[in-house]
RNA sequence: GCCGGCGUAGCUCAGAUGGUAGAGCGGCGCACUUGUAAUGCGCGGGUCGAGGGUUCGAAUCCUUUCGCCGGCUCCA
């Protein structure tokens, strides 16, 4: 006679084992209709299940994130049922739930085409009006892989026979489909109401690039109509701000074929580069760092001692010179190695931190490559720490405030944490592992940080922390690290005299926080969509005439504004205002300064907002002022 | 690298079924001297990503190749 608790304490008893739909409908009937899933104690299960002894019981509706889940995952059963009924050769695989949505591999003899999508998704819509059961069924394991051996499906065979012998297997069933799955799952295919299939990719059986390339249909599904139209939405807005596009339409950069994975800067994004680049300068200098410099062309030699010409030689650019071969470095350490190594470093000197906007190539895979995001040309906020183990946890610790002030500063108030531990294979001993990690978990806890874990995710050389930047449409970006080495130093021979008069070998701690430049600069367009800041915006100003009796005031305007060190430009075309100011607008330019007869006789200028607001008169005291106040601020206004 | 899609004027894009390319914006010229998101008129501009093939004839069909886009894989 099972009592069930529901999660407000309630107690309901009924005299026989009941299902969770039965419970459902005993709370009402509203919540029946709307019910998805079901969990008991914390296991989420389908409404079917029966419940037989004394539990605590919650209902899942499409607004519980679960709920969603199930969902998503039954829309991947229904269009795996869609493309069977229309391409009964098909092979069905996995159909997992991924970030807003869920995708299907199928084993196919032909490519999906679009139109092939458009039929699919009708056939969904129509299996999901009919409100089919969806059935759990429970089968031995090699009943169940002679199953699907029996109706042609072997990549659901194979998948079975890796699961443990004797193990009893769940399929689900809607209408003529049934499916391997570990479920829940709707009770019925008229609960998915709100989904659309999205595009079409190849993806590896297994995710193993020497397997077969299937066939993988991604989609998207949500609890109501209302959720996946503010999703479609929240793609478009994504759209939008690409940088891709953004990059041409305000001239920052461009790319082309004889270049791939290079950027060619032009005048407007290379002062927005070198605005980055300079505000990171001056965080360096005045958090003990040195800047240096180290060639991009290095001999095959040293990156032997380093171990990358074995392990990465063909993810480099080579080159020869009279019978050498070369390298253009993938990274900087090496080189920052070479500069620790001149002279003999005293413990005194530690820590010593070495920073450089190191240029750095890696030969990417030519798929892989995406504008500014993944290039193969690229620069990073670089430094190498090298200090002893005890002082592992006090950088990390400063480190950790610099990078938030960093993100900060840019706009970006949410930062995610993953701290990454020793992997199977790697080197340094277990006691200097224990001592690093838990100087890194240390660090984090004094900062009083939620981390995530990632077991096993460290590099081969050491522990590391990495820092991840959520923009305005909360994409996450991965751009600062540190990581502690102990590997390097030793390989490439830094040393540092102790106390005790011996040698000792430095730990490195490798550090970043923007990351790439490009790819950091390619976030900052995204996040602000090209309406940036006033101290990051590439042009701050444009001061513009009515007519050419402007047009010396108007120079000296921008003259003034100029010498103070502010970006300004002129627009004395002979043009209508408001066809320069339609451009300058759409230029994102911050700030518009019109001056008509009224304001050169007054010595004074119109200010208009990027917004279109009219901010008044202003005389240029007044105005320095305040687009000073406001850069300094790094105050973010649209 | 692998799978699929795409590549036409500076930009955004039209150009079924093969018949030697078109629009808007930008550019240039002229007129207009203009008050807060497009003044009017006129003029140029493309070996249709590149190579090869089929054809009387290719932007269009086939093929090779490069690049881009979306994924997969990779990410020291």
């Amino acid at each position: 006679m099972p009592v069930i608790t529901l999660p407000d304490g309630s107690r309901r008893e009924f005299d026989r084992p009941v299902t969770l739909m039965a419970v459902a409908e005993s709370i009402g009937a509203g919540l029946a209709k709307a019910a998805i899933a079901g969990r008991i104690e914390d296991a989420l299960v389908d409404l079917s299940t029966l419940i037989e002894r004394d539990s605590r019981v919650s209902i899942v509706t499409s607004r519980d994130v679960d709920g969603v889940d199930v969902i998503r995952h039954s829309t991947a059963h229904l269009l795996a049922q869609a493309v069977k009924a229309l391409y009964p050769t098909a092979q069905v695989t996995i159909g997992p739930v991924v970030d807003n949505g869920f995708y299907y591999d199928f084993s196919y003899e032909r490519p999906f085409t679009p139109e092939d999508l458009v039929a699919i998704e009708k056939t969904m819509e129509v299996l999901a009006s009919e409100a089919l059961q969806v059935e759990r069924k429970e089968m031995p394991r090699d009943d169940a892989a002679a199953y699907f051996e029996g109706i042609g499906e072997a990549y659901k065979a194979e998948i079975i026979r890796d699961i443990p012998e004797g193990q009893v297997i769940s399929l689900y069933r809607q209408g003529d489909f049934t499916d391997l799955c570990r479920g829940p799952h709707v009770p019925d295919t008229g609960k998915l109401r709100a989904f659309k299939l999205m595009k079409i990719a190849g993806a590896y059986w297994r995710g193993d690039s020497r397997n077969e390339m299937l066939q993988r249909i991604y989609g998207t599904a949500w609890g109501d109509k209302k959720d996946l139209k503010e999703y479609l939405t929240r793609l478009e807005e994504a759209e939008r701000r690409d940088h891709r596009k953004i990059g041409k339409t305000l001239d920052l950069f461009h790319m082309q074929e004889e270049a791939p994975g290079m950027v060619f800067w032009h005048p407007k994004g290379w002062t927005l580069w070198q605005i980055v680049e300079q505000y990171m300068r001056g965080i360096f200098r005045d958090h003990g760092y040195e800047e240096i410099r180290t060639p991009l062309v290095v001999s095959r030699t040293l990156w032997e001692k380093s171990g990358h010409w074995e392990k990465f030689q063909a993810d480099m650019f080579t080159t020869t010179s009279e019978q050498r071969d070369y390298a253009i470095k993938p990274m900087n350490c090496p080189c920052h190695v070479q500069v620790y190594n001149q002279g003999l470093r005293s413990y005194r000197e530690l820590p010593l931190r070495l920073a450089e906007f190191g240029a750095c190539h890696r030969n990417e895979l030519s798929g892989v490559l995406h504008g500014l995001m993944r290039v193969r040309g690229f620069t990073q906020d670089d430094a190498h720490i090298f200090c002893t183990e005890d002082m592992v946890q006090a950088e990390v610790s400063t480190f950790i405030d610099l990078l938030h002030r960093v993100y900060a500063d840019f706009g970006f108030e949410k930062v995610l944490v993953k701290l990454s531990t020793r992997p199977p294979n790697r080197v340094g001993s277990d006691e200097v592992w224990d001592k690093a990690e838990a100087a890194l978990e240390e660090a984090l806890t004094s900062k009083g940080l939620v981390w995530q874990l990632q077991p096993g995710e460290g590099a081969f050389y050491g522990p590391k922390i990495e820092f991840s930047l959520a923009d305005c449409l909360d994409r996450v970006w991965q751009c600062g690290t540190i990581q502690v080495d102990f590997s390097m130093p030793e390989r490439l021979g830094a040393v540092y005299v102790a106390e005790d008069g011996a040698k000792h070998t430095p730990v490195m701690l490798h550090r970043a926080i923007l990351g790439s430049l490009e790819r950091f600069i390619g976030i900052l367009i995204e996040h602000y969509a090209g309406y940036f800041p006033l101290w990051l915006a590439p042009v701050q100003l444009v001061v513009l005439n009515i007519t050419d009796g402007q047009s010396d005031y108007a120079r000296e305007v921008v003259e003034t504004l100029g010498s103070q060190g502010f970006r300004v430009e002129a627009d004395l075309r002979n043009e209508k205002i408001g066809f320069k100011i339609r451009e300058h607008s759409m230029q994102r330019v911050p700030y518009l300064a019109i001056i008509g007869e009224k304001e050169m006789a007054s010595r004074t200028i119109s200010l208009r907002s990027q917004k279109g607001e009219d901010l008044g008169s202003f005389g240029l005291q007044d105005l320095t002022r305040r687009l000073a106040e406001e850069a300094e601020a790094r105050a973010v206004t649209h």
